[in-house]
DNA sequence: AATTAATATCGTAATATTGCGATATATAAA
DNA sequence: TTTATATATCGCAATATTACGATATTAATT
Protein backbone atom coordinates (compact mmCIF):
# COMPACT_ATOMS: atom_id res chain seq x y z
CA UNK A 1 0.00 0.00 0.00
CA UNK A 2 3.06 2.50 -0.04
CA UNK A 3 3.38 4.37 2.84
CA UNK A 4 -0.02 4.94 4.53
CA UNK A 5 -0.09 7.52 7.64
CA UNK A 6 -2.11 5.00 9.73
CA UNK A 7 -1.19 7.09 12.97
CA UNK A 8 -3.30 9.88 11.79
CA UNK A 9 -7.10 8.00 11.40
CA UNK A 10 -8.44 6.49 14.20
CA UNK A 11 -9.06 2.73 15.00
CA UNK A 12 -12.54 2.39 13.27
CA UNK A 13 -11.10 3.77 10.04
CA UNK A 14 -7.92 1.25 10.08
CA UNK A 15 -9.94 -1.68 10.67
CA UNK A 16 -12.39 -0.77 7.91
CA UNK A 17 -9.60 -0.20 5.43
CA UNK A 18 -7.86 -3.24 6.35
CA UNK A 19 -11.34 -5.38 5.89
CA UNK A 20 -11.74 -3.97 2.26
CA UNK A 21 -7.98 -4.13 1.88
CA UNK A 22 -8.28 -8.02 2.17
CA UNK A 23 -11.33 -7.95 -0.26
CA UNK A 24 -9.75 -6.08 -3.11
CA UNK A 25 -8.50 -8.90 -5.11
CA UNK A 26 -10.72 -10.59 -7.56
CA UNK A 27 -8.85 -14.10 -6.77
CA UNK A 28 -9.96 -13.52 -2.98
CA UNK A 29 -12.94 -12.85 -4.10
CA UNK A 30 -13.53 -15.73 -6.17
CA UNK A 31 -11.94 -18.02 -3.74
CA UNK A 32 -14.49 -16.50 -1.12
CA UNK A 33 -17.40 -16.98 -3.58
CA UNK A 34 -15.98 -20.84 -4.47
CA UNK A 35 -15.82 -21.62 -0.66
CA UNK A 36 -19.74 -20.28 -0.11
CA UNK A 37 -20.62 -22.57 -3.05
CA UNK A 38 -19.49 -25.71 -1.46
CA UNK A 39 -20.74 -27.64 1.69
CA UNK A 40 -17.32 -28.05 2.53
CA UNK A 41 -14.04 -26.69 0.84
CA UNK A 42 -10.91 -28.48 -0.16
CA UNK A 43 -7.75 -26.55 -1.04
CA UNK A 44 -6.52 -28.47 -3.40
CA UNK A 45 -9.60 -28.05 -5.37
CA UNK A 46 -9.58 -23.90 -4.82
CA UNK A 47 -6.07 -23.91 -6.91
CA UNK A 48 -7.71 -26.24 -9.98
CA UNK A 49 -10.71 -23.87 -9.59
CA UNK A 50 -9.29 -20.79 -9.55
CA UNK A 51 -6.57 -20.76 -11.91
CA UNK A 52 -3.42 -19.33 -10.04
CA UNK A 53 -0.45 -21.30 -8.92
CA UNK A 54 -0.58 -23.05 -5.60
CA UNK A 55 1.60 -21.12 -3.09
CA UNK A 56 -0.30 -18.16 -4.68
CA UNK A 57 -3.54 -19.51 -3.69
CA UNK A 58 -2.26 -20.30 -0.10
CA UNK A 59 -1.10 -16.75 0.32
CA UNK A 60 -4.41 -15.51 -0.52
CA UNK A 61 -5.88 -18.01 2.10
CA UNK A 62 -3.58 -16.80 4.56
CA UNK A 63 -4.93 -13.08 4.18
CA UNK A 64 -8.16 -14.12 4.54
CA UNK A 65 -7.76 -16.41 7.50
CA UNK A 66 -5.80 -12.93 9.13
CA UNK A 67 -9.01 -11.32 8.37
CA UNK A 68 -10.92 -14.41 10.10
CA UNK A 69 -13.05 -14.68 7.34
CA UNK A 70 -12.27 -18.85 7.01
CA UNK A 71 -10.65 -21.34 9.18
CA UNK A 72 -9.09 -24.50 8.05
CA UNK A 73 -9.80 -28.10 9.41
CA UNK A 74 -7.30 -30.87 8.64
CA UNK A 75 -8.79 -33.62 7.65
CA UNK A 76 -6.35 -35.95 7.05
CA UNK A 77 -3.49 -35.19 4.41
CA UNK A 78 -5.99 -31.70 3.37
CA UNK A 79 -7.38 -28.82 4.94
CA UNK A 80 -10.62 -28.12 4.65
CA UNK A 81 -11.49 -24.30 4.48
CA UNK A 82 -14.82 -23.19 5.74
CA UNK A 83 -16.34 -19.77 5.70
CA UNK A 84 -16.39 -18.37 9.63
CA UNK A 85 -19.61 -17.43 9.39
CA UNK A 86 -19.89 -15.74 12.21
CA UNK A 87 -16.84 -12.85 11.46
CA UNK A 88 -18.68 -13.03 7.91
CA UNK A 89 -21.98 -11.28 9.48
CA UNK A 90 -19.71 -9.31 11.94
CA UNK A 91 -18.46 -7.80 8.96
CA UNK A 92 -21.44 -7.02 6.65
CA UNK A 93 -22.57 -5.53 10.01
CA UNK A 94 -19.54 -3.52 9.56
CA UNK A 95 -19.69 -2.13 6.65
CA UNK A 96 -23.34 -1.57 6.89
CA UNK A 97 -22.65 0.70 9.87
CA UNK A 98 -19.93 2.62 7.79
CA UNK A 99 -22.78 2.94 4.71
CA UNK A 100 -25.54 3.73 7.19
CA UNK A 101 -23.82 6.46 9.43
CA UNK A 102 -22.07 7.69 6.37
CA UNK A 103 -25.19 8.78 4.11
CA UNK A 104 -26.78 9.42 7.54
CA UNK A 105 -26.43 12.90 7.70
CA UNK A 106 -25.43 13.91 3.87
CA UNK A 107 -26.91 15.89 1.51
CA UNK B 1 -1.65 -4.15 -7.04
CA UNK B 2 1.28 -5.80 -8.26
CA UNK B 3 -0.12 -7.98 -11.30
CA UNK B 4 -3.21 -9.30 -10.89
CA UNK B 5 -4.40 -11.78 -13.37
CA UNK B 6 -7.83 -10.29 -14.18
CA UNK B 7 -8.13 -11.90 -17.38
CA UNK B 8 -9.44 -14.95 -15.22
CA UNK B 9 -11.79 -13.41 -13.11
CA UNK B 10 -15.21 -12.47 -14.41
CA UNK B 11 -16.50 -9.16 -14.50
CA UNK B 12 -18.36 -8.84 -11.35
CA UNK B 13 -15.68 -9.95 -8.98
CA UNK B 14 -13.47 -7.49 -10.92
CA UNK B 15 -15.72 -5.29 -10.18
CA UNK B 16 -16.38 -5.78 -6.73
CA UNK B 17 -12.19 -5.85 -5.49
CA UNK B 18 -12.27 -2.86 -7.67
CA UNK B 19 -14.90 -1.28 -5.21
CA UNK B 20 -13.01 -2.68 -2.49
CA UNK B 21 -9.68 -1.37 -3.49
CA UNK B 22 -11.12 1.86 -3.78
CA UNK B 23 -12.18 1.80 0.25
CA UNK B 24 -9.12 0.29 1.14
CA UNK B 25 -7.28 2.90 2.70
CA UNK B 26 -8.01 4.96 5.95
CA UNK B 27 -7.44 8.68 4.81
CA UNK B 28 -10.68 7.45 2.00
CA UNK B 29 -12.73 6.34 5.04
CA UNK B 30 -12.24 9.66 6.66
CA UNK B 31 -12.80 11.57 3.38
CA UNK B 32 -16.24 9.84 2.99
CA UNK B 33 -16.92 10.30 6.81
CA UNK B 34 -16.10 13.69 6.61
CA UNK B 35 -17.76 14.30 3.57
CA UNK B 36 -20.95 12.36 4.65
CA UNK B 37 -21.20 14.63 7.89
CA UNK B 38 -21.18 17.54 6.27
CA UNK B 39 -24.09 19.14 4.85
CA UNK B 40 -22.07 20.64 2.31
CA UNK B 41 -18.00 19.97 1.50
CA UNK B 42 -15.34 22.01 0.51
CA UNK B 43 -12.55 20.42 -0.28
CA UNK B 44 -9.94 22.85 1.39
CA UNK B 45 -11.48 21.86 4.95
CA UNK B 46 -10.66 17.92 4.33
CA UNK B 47 -7.23 19.23 3.65
CA UNK B 48 -7.35 20.99 7.07
CA UNK B 49 -9.62 18.20 8.94
CA UNK B 50 -7.45 15.12 7.32
CA UNK B 51 -3.86 15.60 7.52
CA UNK B 52 -2.32 15.17 4.32
CA UNK B 53 -0.89 17.39 1.69
CA UNK B 54 -3.04 18.74 -0.79
CA UNK B 55 -1.89 16.98 -3.58
CA UNK B 56 -2.74 13.35 -1.96
CA UNK B 57 -5.76 14.72 -1.13
CA UNK B 58 -6.53 15.61 -4.32
CA UNK B 59 -5.44 12.04 -5.93
CA UNK B 60 -7.91 10.83 -2.97
CA UNK B 61 -10.82 12.69 -4.54
CA UNK B 62 -10.37 11.59 -7.68
CA UNK B 63 -10.07 8.17 -6.86
CA UNK B 64 -13.15 8.55 -5.32
CA UNK B 65 -14.87 10.56 -8.06
CA UNK B 66 -13.65 7.52 -10.23
CA UNK B 67 -15.68 5.36 -8.54
CA UNK B 68 -18.72 7.98 -9.44
CA UNK B 69 -18.78 7.63 -4.95
CA UNK B 70 -18.60 11.61 -5.07
CA UNK B 71 -19.14 14.43 -7.27
CA UNK B 72 -17.86 17.96 -6.86
CA UNK B 73 -19.50 21.37 -7.82
CA UNK B 74 -17.80 24.06 -8.47
CA UNK B 75 -18.91 26.93 -6.21
CA UNK B 76 -16.71 30.07 -7.34
CA UNK B 77 -13.22 29.63 -6.56
CA UNK B 78 -13.66 26.37 -4.49
CA UNK B 79 -15.42 23.21 -5.11
CA UNK B 80 -17.90 21.63 -3.55
CA UNK B 81 -17.88 17.98 -2.87
CA UNK B 82 -20.94 15.73 -2.03
CA UNK B 83 -21.49 11.96 -1.96
CA UNK B 84 -23.65 10.71 -4.73
CA UNK B 85 -26.40 9.15 -2.52
CA UNK B 86 -27.49 6.95 -5.11
CA UNK B 87 -24.03 5.67 -6.16
CA UNK B 88 -23.45 4.91 -2.26
CA UNK B 89 -26.99 2.99 -1.80
CA UNK B 90 -25.72 0.57 -5.15
CA UNK B 91 -22.33 -0.25 -4.20
CA UNK B 92 -24.03 -0.91 -0.26
CA UNK B 93 -26.29 -3.35 -2.31
CA UNK B 94 -23.47 -4.96 -4.45
CA UNK B 95 -21.49 -5.73 -1.68
CA UNK B 96 -24.62 -7.04 0.54
CA UNK B 97 -25.60 -9.33 -2.39
CA UNK B 98 -21.91 -10.66 -2.23
CA UNK B 99 -22.18 -10.98 1.14
CA UNK B 100 -25.46 -12.97 1.37
CA UNK B 101 -25.51 -15.11 -1.75
CA UNK B 102 -21.43 -15.89 -0.19
CA UNK B 103 -22.84 -17.00 2.57
CA UNK B 104 -26.65 -18.77 1.56
CA UNK B 105 -25.35 -22.09 0.73
CA UNK B 106 -22.40 -22.05 2.97
CA UNK B 107 -21.66 -25.40 5.95
C1' DA C 1 11.67 -45.73 7.05
C1' DA C 2 10.68 -44.34 2.43
C1' DT C 3 7.26 -42.47 -0.58
C1' DT C 4 3.55 -39.76 -1.93
C1' DA C 5 0.26 -35.98 -1.63
C1' DA C 6 -1.33 -31.59 0.23
C1' DT C 7 -0.17 -27.34 1.87
C1' DA C 8 3.00 -23.65 3.64
C1' DT C 9 7.04 -20.72 3.44
C1' DC C 10 10.96 -18.28 1.22
C1' DG C 11 12.96 -15.42 -2.11
C1' DT C 12 12.41 -12.62 -5.90
C1' DA C 13 10.70 -10.05 -10.09
C1' DA C 14 7.07 -7.21 -11.81
C1' DT C 15 3.88 -3.89 -10.80
C1' DA C 16 0.77 -0.85 -7.80
C1' DT C 17 -0.03 2.40 -4.15
C1' DT C 18 0.90 6.19 -1.09
C1' DG C 19 2.49 10.62 -0.14
C1' DC C 20 4.57 14.88 -1.28
C1' DG C 21 7.18 18.88 -3.38
C1' DA C 22 7.09 21.47 -7.42
C1' DT C 23 4.31 23.31 -10.60
C1' DA C 24 0.28 24.06 -13.58
C1' DT C 25 -4.48 25.62 -13.97
C1' DA C 26 -8.61 28.10 -12.93
C1' DT C 27 -11.35 31.46 -10.85
C1' DA C 28 -12.30 35.55 -8.01
C1' DA C 29 -10.70 39.84 -6.33
C1' DA C 30 -8.04 44.00 -6.56
C1' DT D 1 -4.18 42.51 -15.96
C1' DT D 2 -1.90 41.38 -11.82
C1' DT D 3 -2.50 38.95 -7.56
C1' DA D 4 -4.28 35.65 -4.46
C1' DT D 5 -6.65 31.38 -3.49
C1' DA D 6 -8.25 26.69 -4.45
C1' DT D 7 -7.50 22.61 -6.71
C1' DA D 8 -5.23 19.44 -10.13
C1' DT D 9 -1.30 17.24 -12.30
C1' DC D 10 3.56 15.61 -12.68
C1' DG D 11 7.43 13.19 -11.18
C1' DC D 12 9.63 10.74 -7.83
C1' DA D 13 10.97 8.01 -3.55
C1' DA D 14 9.38 4.73 -0.26
C1' DT D 15 6.77 0.88 0.46
C1' DA D 16 3.13 -2.78 -0.52
C1' DT D 17 1.06 -6.31 -3.34
C1' DT D 18 0.81 -10.05 -6.59
C1' DA D 19 2.44 -14.14 -8.54
C1' DC D 20 5.38 -18.00 -8.82
C1' DG D 21 9.40 -21.37 -8.73
C1' DA D 22 11.97 -23.74 -5.44
C1' DT D 23 11.78 -25.83 -1.31
C1' DA D 24 10.18 -27.07 3.33
C1' DT D 25 6.70 -29.20 6.15
C1' DT D 26 3.12 -32.30 7.43
C1' DA D 27 0.49 -36.38 7.40
C1' DA D 28 -1.17 -40.64 5.30
C1' DT D 29 0.29 -44.78 2.82
C1' DT D 30 3.31 -48.39 1.55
Amino acid sequence: MGITKSQIFNDQQNELAAIFRVLANPARIAILEFIGDQQACICNDIVDQIGLAQPTISQHLKELKGLDLISGEVAGKKLCYCLNLDRWNEIQDLLNTFFNQTKANCC
